[in-house]
DNA sequence: CTTCGTATGATTGTATACAATTATACGATT
DNA sequence: AATCGTATAATTGTATACAATCATACGAAG
């Protein structure tokens, strides 16, 4: 009886399709690919070394996580994320990380608590420097220990889309001392409120802090972040 | 310049991988694949009358929506939804549903109000009735018009998913005369609020209504509405 | 000069062939 | 009788060939 790795989930290294779907997702969000690009089939899979089969079946996967569009017999075109999806995203995640901090109350793990403090802590230091390389690193990191010790598999996978969505954006909202400060301080307010199995309280607060996340990114200018360059 | 239909999405039906796509899908939520069931590319082909290619490419967009999982090298087994699955997708339903509604009130037309008014002067309808099969399209359509009335193609899309997956179990949330009553009651208490612009009370509404839904089903037994007999 | 239509090339859609991996059956060995 | 190993079959992974569709270029007609 074996055990097959559950974090594989979808994308697993190991095939050619999975290592086609990793590259051209991250270069998608990376900016390497931009808005209304067209991907060839051949182009890419000339690239990496393989043929049409798996890019074909990378493309059907991008597809559905909205960040290709394919028009059938005609080709697949890069969406762009506008300015309108992330202000919905940021609401939506707003939503949706409260629910998560809620229920991560009820099912947080020893171990995952004493993770986030750790981030926390570490994180002060990076912030006060501004080392917003490993801020935005430890800001994915304490998130995604909420969507673990959620306990959810649906709401877990479902945050970590629109996470990984918003990326290339939010990077950018960490890029000053004050936010990152700030931003800290809410982790540690939701960090005490799941401790403390509050989840009222967890819940306002990880809301809170997406929609302080988002209103630092209008204010700091959203059309800059947004466009590449 | 030609205008390429959006309700396309992923599936059109006119590609033998969308016909895959959705023939599979619907097979899966209408029961007829069971949990851990085995998909082979070969059989489901033949069945269609199609070559593996196509299938293959629908079955790695169904993975994706979370309703089978390919091992690699072994084969696609279809994922059962949990009884902790439909409550975790209607706790989060509850709290999109909520941002939709409100989000509706600034975006919805006249055409897609006048729909609900009928939408909800027919349901009474029926709904006295006890015409249990007209209830369940109508509370569909009913929600439908709404994702399209926000305005957000995310969160429709996000919200259309959900209402899918767990289409097998709402359909028996509506399979009592009071229910129903109560269900459409509640539709046209969204539909003032929404009519009327006030964004906070429908989201409440909204949100309560999912709540009511799901509370109802528990009391009528999620264990029998869930299990495929 | 513009416009339409056809021809050509490029690209995607599908089918099939082959390779790699996994499951199963059966027999040999202990 | 139980267990291990090998051979065989079944299934998926990938590559390639062919068909269908779409884009472009170029020339003829007005």
């Amino acid at each position: 009886m074996q055990e097959y790795d559950l974090k594989q989930e979808v994308t697993d290294k190991y095939s050619l399709r999975g290592r086609v779907f990793n590259k051209v997702r991250e270069d998608i969000l990376s900016g390497k690919y931009r808005e209304n690009d067209e991907l060839k089939e051949i182009a890419i899979g000339e690239e990496l070394g393989v043929s049409r089969t798996p890019v074909r079946e990378a493309f059907r996967q991008l597809e559905l996580e909205g960040l290709i569009q394919i028009i059938p017999n005609k080709g697949a075109y890069v969406t762009g994320i506008t300015m309108d999806d992330v202000k919905d995203i940021y609401m939506i995640r707003s939503k949706l990380e409260g629910l998560c901090a809620a229920w991560a109350c009820e099912h947080i793990t020893k171990e995952q608590l004493e993770e986030m403090e750790e981030n926390i802590y570490l994180a002060k230091f990076h912030a006060e420097r501004g080392h917003f390389e490993q801020m935005s690193e430890l800001d994915s990191r304490f998130h995604e220990i909420m969507y673990e010790a959620c306990h959810s598999k649906l709401l877990e996978h479902n945050l970590r889309d629109y996470h990984q969505y918003v990326m290339r954006v939010r990077k950018k909202t960490l890029s000053t001392v004050e936010r990152s400060i700030a931003c800290n301080a809410e982790h540690q307010g939701i960090y005490e409120a799941i401790r403390d199995k509050n989840a009222k309280l967890a819940d306002e607060l990880a809301t809170l802090h997406v929609h302080k996340a988002y209103e630092n990114m209008v204010k700091n200018g959203l059309r800059e972040a947004y466009s590449n360059e």
